[in-house]
DNA sequence: CGCTTTTGACCGGCGC
DNA sequence: GCGCCGGTCAAAAGCG
């Protein structure tokens, strides 16, 4: 079928997408008709959006204590509020892709796709589009959290947004640190928060993830590394992956049409740590991401 | 009571 | 010109 995922590859330099005028970042979406191109009609009405982030964050990140089906619109490293809106299975991927809307305000366009790595299961790759109109930790407490938070007593030691208490092993924190996408709408760079958590209920129900690290002890650094470091642009692949994805990429083309959760949970079982990851990727793999924003905003 | 989540269908865009 | 895929909208159900 197609093994648009090698795409990978290029995403394998994490170039935090910025969106400056242009996507660099390929790393979710193979086929990516959307980025490339210019003219993004996007504000029209569908598709295409105008700038992408593209942040990739360790599915323990995500996973926690996730109770069920509600209260999980929101994401625990991210301040907004976010509804899903669909879910899609996407061609070159084992796992489906989930779309989420920003439902801290109503007009807000920013919106966010989350998605599996397929090379690396335990990874999870999201994708930022359009800027919030609102500030950033505001509406996600008072929305949600009356209703679902606030049911939830036992999630996650963090309760409220911005607080990273400490960061057991934060040790990535830095390199994400080093990745930040700023575009045009500076204003959100100023507060971006990557999330990632409940939107992965889907991918969780296959995976246990989980873990040699505690989910806690994952979130709380996922989250800090996520909120202090991470913007919108945030970026971290694994440049090592690309050899993976040729390798992953072959056994899942094998089968797809129907293999997906197999492939899913096959990767499961191999979720490793993902602060972990996280770090290799930067550490091992090529920092070198951060250059000229990173050094600049610095 | 309200909000979120889930599934299906439809539309648009892009590629070949 | 046709086909394929991605993305979004819409409706229904469940849960807190």
């Amino acid at each position: 079928m197609d093994g648009e995922w090698s795409d990978g590859a290029a995403v394998s330099s994490p170039t935090v997408s910025g969106g400056d005028g242009k996507v660099d970042c390929p790393g979710s979406s193979p086929v990516s008709p959307a980025a490339p191109s210019t003219a993004a009609p996007a504000a029209t009405g569908r598709r295409r959006s105008a700038n992408k982030r593209v942040v990739t964050v360790p599915l323990a990140d995500v996973s926690g204590p996730r109770p069920k089906g509600v209260g999980e619109g929101n994401t625990p490293t991210d301040s907004w509020a976010w509804r899903k809106y669909g879910q899609k299975p996407i061609k070159g991927s084992p796992f489906p892709r989930a779309y989420y809307r920003c439902s801290s305000n109503k007009g807000c366009p920013a919106r966010k796709q989350v998605e599996r790595n397929r090379a690396e299961p335990d990874m999870v790759i999201v994708t930022y589009s359009f800027e919030h109109n609102h500030s950033d930790a505001v509406p996600r407490a008072q929305q949600q959290q009356q209703n679902r938070q606030a049911s939830k007593p036992n999630s996650k030691p963090k309760p409220s947004p911005p607080e990273p208490a400490e960061s057991p092993s934060s040790g990535s924190h830095d390199v994400a640190a080093g990745v930040l996408g700023t575009e045009g709408g500076a204003a959100a760079a100023a507060t971006a928060v990557v999330e990632v958590h409940d939107d992965f209920r889907w991918l969780y129900d296959g995976v246990s993830v989980t873990s040699s690290t505690s989910p806690s002890d994952v979130d709380a650094v996922a989250d800090e590394m996520l909120y202090g470091a991470m913007f919108f642009g945030g970026a971290v692949d694994g440049a090592p992956l690309s050899d993976e994805f040729g390798d992953v990429g072959g056994l899942f083309d094998g089968g797809e049409g129907g293999g997906e959760e197999d492939a899913m949970f096959a990767g499961l079982g191999e979720l490793p740590e993902c602060a972990m990851v996280f770090r290799r990727h930067a550490g091992d793999g090529k920092v070198e991401q951060q250059p000229a924003e990173s050094a600049a905003m610095s």
